[in-house]
DNA sequence: CATTCCATGTAAATAGTTACATGATTTA
DNA sequence: TAAATCATGTAACTATTTACATGGAATG
Protein backbone atom coordinates (compact mmCIF):
# COMPACT_ATOMS: atom_id res chain seq x y z
CA UNK A 1 0.00 0.00 0.00
CA UNK A 2 2.87 2.21 -0.34
CA UNK A 3 2.16 4.07 -4.03
CA UNK A 4 -0.54 6.48 -1.97
CA UNK A 5 2.25 7.51 0.23
CA UNK A 6 4.87 7.56 -2.84
CA UNK A 7 2.08 10.33 -4.54
CA UNK A 8 2.00 11.90 -1.40
CA UNK A 9 5.51 12.80 -1.17
CA UNK A 10 6.13 13.50 -4.37
CA UNK A 11 3.14 15.75 -4.19
CA UNK A 12 4.76 17.16 -1.81
CA UNK A 13 8.03 17.73 -2.92
CA UNK A 14 6.47 19.88 -5.65
CA UNK A 15 2.36 20.05 -6.86
CA UNK A 16 2.30 18.41 -10.18
CA UNK A 17 -0.08 16.91 -12.88
CA UNK A 18 -0.43 13.54 -13.64
CA UNK A 19 2.04 13.64 -16.63
CA UNK A 20 4.63 15.31 -14.18
CA UNK A 21 4.18 12.87 -11.61
CA UNK A 22 4.94 10.24 -14.06
CA UNK A 23 7.95 11.80 -15.45
CA UNK A 24 9.14 11.97 -12.08
CA UNK A 25 8.56 8.46 -11.73
CA UNK A 26 10.75 7.52 -14.43
CA UNK A 27 13.39 9.27 -12.16
CA UNK A 28 14.00 11.13 -8.46
CA UNK A 29 11.19 9.24 -6.46
CA UNK A 30 10.46 6.35 -8.63
CA UNK A 31 14.31 4.66 -8.38
CA UNK A 32 12.56 3.87 -5.20
CA UNK A 33 8.93 3.26 -6.38
CA UNK A 34 8.01 2.93 -9.84
CA UNK A 35 4.78 3.32 -11.26
CA UNK A 36 2.93 3.49 -14.86
CA UNK A 37 0.65 6.71 -15.58
CA UNK A 38 -2.11 4.35 -15.38
CA UNK A 39 -1.61 3.81 -11.74
CA UNK A 40 -0.82 7.12 -10.75
CA UNK A 41 -4.37 8.74 -12.45
CA UNK A 42 -6.21 6.27 -11.37
CA UNK A 43 -4.57 6.71 -7.45
CA UNK A 44 -4.73 10.63 -7.77
CA UNK A 45 -8.43 10.02 -8.62
CA UNK A 46 -8.84 7.90 -5.04
CA UNK A 47 -6.69 10.44 -3.16
CA UNK A 48 -8.93 13.37 -4.18
CA UNK A 49 -12.07 11.63 -3.57
CA UNK A 50 -10.64 10.55 0.09
CA UNK A 51 -9.73 14.71 0.56
CA UNK A 52 -6.06 13.85 1.04
CA UNK A 53 -5.25 16.00 -2.43
CA UNK A 54 -7.43 18.29 -4.28
CA UNK A 55 -7.04 19.87 -7.69
CA UNK A 56 -5.52 23.54 -7.68
CA UNK A 57 -8.75 25.63 -8.83
CA UNK A 58 -8.30 26.20 -12.81
CA UNK A 59 -10.63 26.82 -16.05
CA UNK A 60 -13.41 23.79 -16.01
CA UNK A 61 -11.86 20.60 -15.97
CA UNK A 62 -11.82 18.56 -18.62
CA UNK A 63 -10.49 15.36 -20.78
CA UNK A 64 -6.95 16.28 -21.90
CA UNK A 65 -6.43 19.22 -19.70
CA UNK A 66 -4.24 19.74 -17.72
CA UNK A 67 -4.89 19.14 -13.94
CA UNK A 68 -2.69 20.06 -11.19
CA UNK A 69 -2.85 18.75 -7.80
CA UNK A 70 -1.64 19.56 -4.07
CA UNK A 71 -1.62 17.85 -1.10
CA UNK A 72 -4.28 18.74 1.79
CA UNK A 73 -3.83 18.44 5.74
CA UNK A 74 -5.39 15.45 6.37
CA UNK A 75 -2.50 14.13 2.96
CA UNK A 76 0.20 15.14 5.32
CA UNK A 77 -0.93 13.66 8.78
CA UNK A 78 -1.76 10.28 6.76
CA UNK A 79 2.19 10.64 5.67
CA UNK A 80 3.53 11.40 8.67
CA UNK A 81 1.80 8.65 10.01
CA UNK A 82 2.44 6.25 7.21
CA UNK A 83 6.65 6.69 7.85
CA UNK A 84 6.48 5.37 11.98
CA UNK A 85 4.15 2.89 10.94
CA UNK A 86 5.00 -0.81 11.67
CA UNK A 87 5.08 -2.25 8.48
CA UNK A 88 7.37 -5.74 7.62
CA UNK A 89 10.05 -5.97 5.10
CA UNK A 90 8.48 -7.57 1.91
CA UNK A 91 10.28 -10.91 1.35
CA UNK A 92 12.61 -10.91 -1.63
CA UNK A 93 11.36 -12.04 -4.46
CA UNK A 94 14.21 -11.75 -7.24
CA UNK A 95 13.74 -13.35 -10.85
CA UNK A 96 17.74 -13.77 -11.34
CA UNK A 97 18.79 -15.52 -8.25
CA UNK A 98 15.67 -17.79 -8.95
CA UNK A 99 16.77 -18.30 -12.24
CA UNK A 100 20.33 -19.34 -10.97
CA UNK A 101 18.71 -21.90 -9.48
CA UNK A 102 16.62 -23.09 -11.76
CA UNK A 103 19.79 -23.54 -13.79
CA UNK A 104 21.53 -25.87 -11.17
CA UNK A 105 18.69 -28.03 -12.22
CA UNK A 106 18.34 -28.10 -15.60
CA UNK A 107 21.62 -26.73 -16.82
CA UNK A 108 22.91 -22.87 -17.56
CA UNK A 109 22.30 -22.80 -21.33
CA UNK A 110 22.38 -19.21 -22.27
CA UNK A 111 22.63 -17.69 -18.57
CA UNK A 112 26.24 -16.64 -18.80
CA UNK A 113 24.75 -14.02 -21.40
CA UNK A 114 22.13 -12.64 -19.55
CA UNK A 115 23.93 -12.23 -16.38
CA UNK A 116 26.45 -10.02 -18.48
CA UNK A 117 23.30 -8.16 -19.58
CA UNK A 118 22.35 -7.45 -16.16
CA UNK A 119 25.82 -6.90 -14.98
CA UNK A 120 25.95 -3.95 -17.10
CA UNK A 121 22.51 -2.51 -17.08
CA UNK A 122 23.23 -2.47 -13.23
CA UNK A 123 26.83 -0.42 -13.64
CA UNK A 124 25.07 2.24 -15.98
CA UNK A 125 22.57 2.44 -12.97
CA UNK A 126 24.99 2.71 -10.70
CA UNK A 127 27.05 4.95 -12.62
CA UNK A 128 23.81 7.55 -12.74
CA UNK A 129 23.30 7.42 -9.32
CA UNK A 130 26.75 8.40 -8.40
CA UNK A 131 26.25 11.38 -11.18
CA UNK A 132 23.30 12.41 -8.88
CA UNK A 133 25.26 11.97 -5.95
CA UNK A 134 27.92 14.09 -7.32
CA UNK A 135 25.55 16.76 -8.48
CA UNK A 136 22.88 16.78 -5.66
CA UNK A 137 25.26 16.06 -2.76
CA UNK A 138 28.40 17.74 -2.55
CA UNK A 139 30.43 17.07 1.01
CA UNK A 140 29.95 21.20 1.59
CA UNK A 141 26.07 20.82 1.93
CA UNK A 142 24.64 19.28 4.68
CA UNK A 143 21.18 20.72 5.28
CA UNK A 144 18.92 18.32 7.54
CA UNK A 145 16.25 16.71 4.39
CA UNK A 146 19.09 17.05 2.24
CA UNK A 147 20.72 14.02 4.44
CA UNK A 148 18.05 11.95 4.61
CA UNK A 149 17.47 12.16 1.14
CA UNK A 150 21.26 11.58 0.56
CA UNK A 151 21.26 8.48 3.17
CA UNK A 152 18.15 7.47 0.64
CA UNK A 153 20.54 7.85 -2.48
CA UNK A 154 23.21 5.69 -0.43
CA UNK A 155 20.56 2.57 -0.40
CA UNK A 156 20.53 2.98 -4.47
CA UNK A 157 23.77 3.17 -4.93
CA UNK A 158 24.77 0.21 -2.13
CA UNK A 159 22.25 -1.69 -4.03
CA UNK A 160 23.49 -1.47 -7.46
CA UNK A 161 26.99 -2.47 -5.54
CA UNK A 162 25.69 -5.62 -4.40
CA UNK A 163 24.43 -6.80 -7.58
CA UNK A 164 27.40 -5.33 -9.57
CA UNK A 165 29.73 -7.27 -6.99
CA UNK A 166 27.25 -10.34 -6.74
CA UNK A 167 26.99 -10.86 -11.09
CA UNK A 168 30.67 -10.77 -10.70
CA UNK A 169 31.09 -13.49 -8.31
CA UNK A 170 28.24 -15.58 -10.47
CA UNK A 171 29.77 -15.19 -13.30
CA UNK A 172 33.15 -15.93 -11.98
CA UNK A 173 31.59 -18.82 -10.65
CA UNK A 174 29.95 -19.76 -14.03
CA UNK A 175 33.53 -19.94 -15.47
CA UNK A 176 34.99 -22.31 -13.26
CA UNK A 177 32.01 -24.84 -14.04
CA UNK A 178 33.12 -28.34 -15.45
CA UNK A 179 32.24 -27.73 -19.27
CA UNK A 180 29.87 -30.88 -19.21
CA UNK A 181 27.76 -28.92 -16.52
CA UNK A 182 27.07 -26.21 -18.23
CA UNK B 1 5.70 -14.60 -14.80
CA UNK B 2 8.31 -16.39 -12.35
CA UNK B 3 5.88 -18.13 -10.16
CA UNK B 4 5.54 -21.06 -12.51
CA UNK B 5 8.84 -21.62 -13.13
CA UNK B 6 9.80 -21.38 -9.52
CA UNK B 7 7.15 -24.18 -8.73
CA UNK B 8 8.64 -26.38 -11.85
CA UNK B 9 12.49 -25.76 -10.50
CA UNK B 10 11.33 -26.79 -6.81
CA UNK B 11 9.10 -30.06 -8.28
CA UNK B 12 11.95 -31.01 -10.30
CA UNK B 13 14.39 -30.47 -6.96
CA UNK B 14 11.72 -33.00 -5.62
CA UNK B 15 8.10 -34.00 -6.51
CA UNK B 16 5.52 -32.90 -4.27
CA UNK B 17 2.38 -31.94 -3.16
CA UNK B 18 0.95 -28.77 -2.95
CA UNK B 19 1.36 -28.49 1.19
CA UNK B 20 4.48 -29.69 0.66
CA UNK B 21 5.47 -27.10 -1.86
CA UNK B 22 3.82 -24.52 0.18
CA UNK B 23 6.34 -25.37 3.28
CA UNK B 24 9.36 -25.03 0.97
CA UNK B 25 8.19 -22.22 -0.53
CA UNK B 26 8.44 -20.97 3.12
CA UNK B 27 12.09 -21.49 3.30
CA UNK B 28 14.33 -23.02 0.61
CA UNK B 29 12.91 -21.97 -2.51
CA UNK B 30 10.82 -19.07 -0.88
CA UNK B 31 14.05 -17.57 0.36
CA UNK B 32 13.77 -16.14 -3.32
CA UNK B 33 10.45 -16.11 -4.42
CA UNK B 34 7.82 -16.09 -1.99
CA UNK B 35 4.13 -17.80 -2.45
CA UNK B 36 0.80 -18.23 -0.59
CA UNK B 37 -0.23 -21.64 -0.93
CA UNK B 38 -3.49 -19.92 -3.08
CA UNK B 39 -1.02 -18.79 -5.43
CA UNK B 40 0.63 -22.56 -5.47
CA UNK B 41 -2.64 -24.40 -5.66
CA UNK B 42 -3.44 -22.47 -8.69
CA UNK B 43 -0.44 -22.19 -10.31
CA UNK B 44 -0.41 -26.38 -10.08
CA UNK B 45 -3.52 -26.22 -12.18
CA UNK B 46 -2.64 -24.34 -14.55
CA UNK B 47 0.32 -26.25 -15.09
CA UNK B 48 -1.01 -29.45 -15.10
CA UNK B 49 -3.72 -28.57 -17.81
CA UNK B 50 -1.02 -26.56 -19.89
CA UNK B 51 0.88 -30.22 -20.01
CA UNK B 52 4.13 -29.25 -18.29
CA UNK B 53 3.25 -30.87 -14.75
CA UNK B 54 1.53 -34.38 -14.13
CA UNK B 55 -0.18 -35.22 -11.00
CA UNK B 56 1.05 -38.61 -9.95
CA UNK B 57 -1.04 -41.41 -10.91
CA UNK B 58 -2.77 -42.30 -7.08
CA UNK B 59 -6.45 -43.47 -6.00
CA UNK B 60 -9.11 -41.91 -7.69
CA UNK B 61 -8.55 -37.68 -6.93
CA UNK B 62 -10.63 -36.02 -4.63
CA UNK B 63 -10.65 -33.01 -2.36
CA UNK B 64 -9.18 -32.73 0.98
CA UNK B 65 -7.23 -35.33 -0.41
CA UNK B 66 -3.35 -35.46 -1.08
CA UNK B 67 -2.29 -34.94 -5.16
CA UNK B 68 1.41 -35.51 -5.58
CA UNK B 69 3.09 -33.78 -8.96
CA UNK B 70 6.20 -34.39 -10.94
CA UNK B 71 7.58 -32.18 -13.60
CA UNK B 72 6.88 -33.61 -17.75
CA UNK B 73 9.69 -33.32 -20.06
CA UNK B 74 7.85 -30.08 -21.43
CA UNK B 75 8.07 -28.80 -18.25
CA UNK B 76 11.90 -29.11 -18.33
CA UNK B 77 12.29 -28.17 -21.45
CA UNK B 78 10.01 -24.54 -20.87
CA UNK B 79 12.00 -23.98 -18.06
CA UNK B 80 15.46 -24.71 -19.40
CA UNK B 81 14.58 -22.23 -22.06
CA UNK B 82 13.54 -19.35 -19.21
CA UNK B 83 16.81 -19.68 -17.34
CA UNK B 84 18.43 -17.94 -20.71
CA UNK B 85 15.62 -15.60 -21.47
CA UNK B 86 16.24 -11.94 -22.18
CA UNK B 87 14.37 -10.62 -19.39
CA UNK B 88 15.08 -6.70 -17.82
CA UNK B 89 15.45 -6.60 -14.02
CA UNK B 90 12.76 -5.14 -12.36
CA UNK B 91 12.93 -1.61 -10.85
CA UNK B 92 13.67 -1.52 -6.80
CA UNK B 93 10.18 -1.03 -5.10
CA UNK B 94 11.33 -0.70 -1.53
CA UNK B 95 8.53 0.82 1.19
CA UNK B 96 11.64 1.59 3.67
CA UNK B 97 13.49 3.68 1.10
CA UNK B 98 10.46 5.74 0.09
CA UNK B 99 9.09 5.84 3.63
CA UNK B 100 12.85 7.26 4.56
CA UNK B 101 12.13 9.95 1.65
CA UNK B 102 8.77 10.79 2.75
CA UNK B 103 10.57 11.26 6.52
CA UNK B 104 12.61 13.90 4.75
CA UNK B 105 9.39 15.66 3.46
CA UNK B 106 6.90 15.15 7.16
CA UNK B 107 8.98 14.44 9.72
CA UNK B 108 11.21 11.36 10.83
CA UNK B 109 8.24 10.51 13.80
CA UNK B 110 8.23 6.94 14.71
CA UNK B 111 11.05 6.26 12.01
CA UNK B 112 13.63 5.34 14.29
CA UNK B 113 11.88 2.53 16.38
CA UNK B 114 10.98 0.78 12.90
CA UNK B 115 14.48 1.44 11.46
CA UNK B 116 15.71 -0.53 14.77
CA UNK B 117 13.10 -3.13 13.96
CA UNK B 118 13.89 -3.92 10.40
CA UNK B 119 17.62 -3.75 11.00
CA UNK B 120 16.93 -6.69 13.68
CA UNK B 121 14.62 -8.93 11.39
CA UNK B 122 17.37 -8.29 8.66
CA UNK B 123 19.93 -9.48 11.17
CA UNK B 124 17.82 -12.98 12.12
CA UNK B 125 17.34 -13.07 8.42
CA UNK B 126 21.62 -13.11 7.67
CA UNK B 127 22.32 -14.99 11.07
CA UNK B 128 19.86 -18.39 9.57
CA UNK B 129 21.37 -17.71 6.06
CA UNK B 130 24.87 -17.79 7.07
CA UNK B 131 23.68 -21.22 9.58
CA UNK B 132 22.64 -23.14 5.86
CA UNK B 133 25.75 -21.84 4.55
CA UNK B 134 27.54 -23.83 6.93
CA UNK B 135 25.52 -26.81 7.11
CA UNK B 136 24.86 -26.96 3.53
CA UNK B 137 27.87 -25.30 1.88
CA UNK B 138 31.39 -26.89 3.88
CA UNK B 139 34.24 -25.36 2.58
CA UNK B 140 35.09 -28.98 0.99
CA UNK B 141 31.89 -29.84 -0.77
CA UNK B 142 31.98 -28.88 -4.40
CA UNK B 143 29.67 -30.91 -6.76
CA UNK B 144 28.81 -28.36 -9.49
CA UNK B 145 25.15 -28.20 -9.34
CA UNK B 146 26.02 -27.35 -5.47
CA UNK B 147 28.06 -24.43 -6.61
CA UNK B 148 25.68 -22.97 -8.62
CA UNK B 149 23.29 -23.16 -5.26
CA UNK B 150 25.77 -21.65 -3.08
CA UNK B 151 26.10 -18.27 -5.38
CA UNK B 152 22.45 -18.02 -5.31
CA UNK B 153 22.43 -18.43 -1.31
CA UNK B 154 25.33 -15.70 -1.44
CA UNK B 155 23.36 -13.48 -3.09
CA UNK B 156 20.79 -14.11 0.01
CA UNK B 157 23.36 -13.12 2.62
CA UNK B 158 25.04 -10.73 0.42
CA UNK B 159 21.36 -8.72 0.42
CA UNK B 160 21.40 -8.73 3.96
CA UNK B 161 24.36 -7.53 4.31
CA UNK B 162 23.36 -4.74 2.70
CA UNK B 163 20.14 -4.14 4.72
CA UNK B 164 22.11 -4.36 8.18
CA UNK B 165 24.33 -2.06 6.72
CA UNK B 166 22.54 0.55 5.12
CA UNK B 167 19.69 0.61 7.84
CA UNK B 168 23.10 1.15 10.54
CA UNK B 169 23.65 4.08 8.17
CA UNK B 170 20.47 5.47 8.36
CA UNK B 171 20.12 5.24 12.22
CA UNK B 172 23.53 6.74 12.37
CA UNK B 173 22.69 9.54 10.29
CA UNK B 174 18.76 10.16 12.04
CA UNK B 175 20.98 10.64 15.16
CA UNK B 176 22.99 13.46 13.88
CA UNK B 177 19.59 15.13 12.61
CA UNK B 178 19.28 18.56 14.27
CA UNK B 179 16.43 17.59 17.17
CA UNK B 180 14.71 20.59 15.76
CA UNK B 181 14.08 18.64 12.41
CA UNK B 182 13.23 14.84 13.83
C1' DC C 1 -5.73 22.47 -41.40
C1' DA C 2 -2.90 18.28 -40.83
C1' DT C 3 0.40 16.48 -37.94
C1' DT C 4 2.66 15.94 -33.71
C1' DC C 5 3.01 15.99 -28.99
C1' DC C 6 0.84 16.83 -24.48
C1' DA C 7 -2.34 15.04 -21.19
C1' DT C 8 -5.83 12.27 -19.29
C1' DG C 9 -8.27 8.48 -19.35
C1' DT C 10 -10.83 3.35 -20.22
C1' DA C 11 -10.62 -1.60 -20.57
C1' DA C 12 -8.98 -5.98 -20.07
C1' DA C 13 -5.73 -9.22 -18.45
C1' DT C 14 -2.51 -10.95 -15.08
C1' DA C 15 -0.60 -11.38 -10.48
C1' DG C 16 -0.88 -11.34 -5.64
C1' DT C 17 -3.41 -11.13 -1.05
C1' DT C 18 -6.91 -12.13 2.42
C1' DA C 19 -10.68 -14.59 4.17
C1' DC C 20 -13.08 -18.45 4.37
C1' DA C 21 -14.90 -23.42 3.28
C1' DT C 22 -14.59 -28.32 3.22
C1' DG C 23 -13.01 -33.05 2.94
C1' DA C 24 -9.50 -36.59 4.76
C1' DT C 25 -6.54 -38.45 8.26
C1' DT C 26 -4.67 -38.93 12.71
C1' DT C 27 -4.88 -39.31 17.65
C1' DA C 28 -6.62 -38.66 22.37
C1' DT D 1 -16.08 -40.41 18.12
C1' DA D 2 -14.63 -35.62 18.92
C1' DA D 3 -11.00 -32.68 18.19
C1' DA D 4 -6.96 -31.43 15.92
C1' DT D 5 -4.44 -31.07 11.98
C1' DC D 6 -3.47 -32.17 7.16
C1' DA D 7 -4.66 -30.93 2.56
C1' DT D 8 -7.01 -28.83 -1.14
C1' DG D 9 -9.77 -25.59 -2.75
C1' DT D 10 -13.31 -21.12 -3.80
C1' DA D 11 -14.29 -16.32 -3.74
C1' DA D 12 -13.54 -11.70 -3.45
C1' DC D 13 -10.54 -8.12 -3.42
C1' DT D 14 -6.40 -5.26 -4.44
C1' DA D 15 -2.45 -4.19 -7.21
C1' DT D 16 0.01 -4.15 -11.42
C1' DT D 17 0.70 -4.39 -16.42
C1' DT D 18 -0.43 -3.86 -21.25
C1' DA D 19 -2.98 -2.05 -24.91
C1' DC D 20 -5.64 1.22 -26.62
C1' DA D 21 -8.73 5.66 -26.96
C1' DT D 22 -9.50 10.50 -27.05
C1' DG D 23 -9.36 15.40 -26.41
C1' DG D 24 -6.37 19.76 -26.30
C1' DA D 25 -2.51 22.72 -27.65
C1' DA D 26 1.28 23.97 -30.50
C1' DT D 27 3.52 24.29 -34.93
C1' DG D 28 4.74 24.02 -39.91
Amino acid sequence: MSLPHAILTALLEKPSSGLELTRRFDRSIGYFWSATHQQIYRELGKLEESGLIRALPAAQPARGKRKEYEVLPAGRTELAGWVGRTEDPKPIRDALLLRMRAAAVVGTQGLEAELRRHLDLHRRQLAEYEDIEQRHFPPERDAAEDRLRHVVLRGGIELERFWTGWLTEALDELGRLPLASR
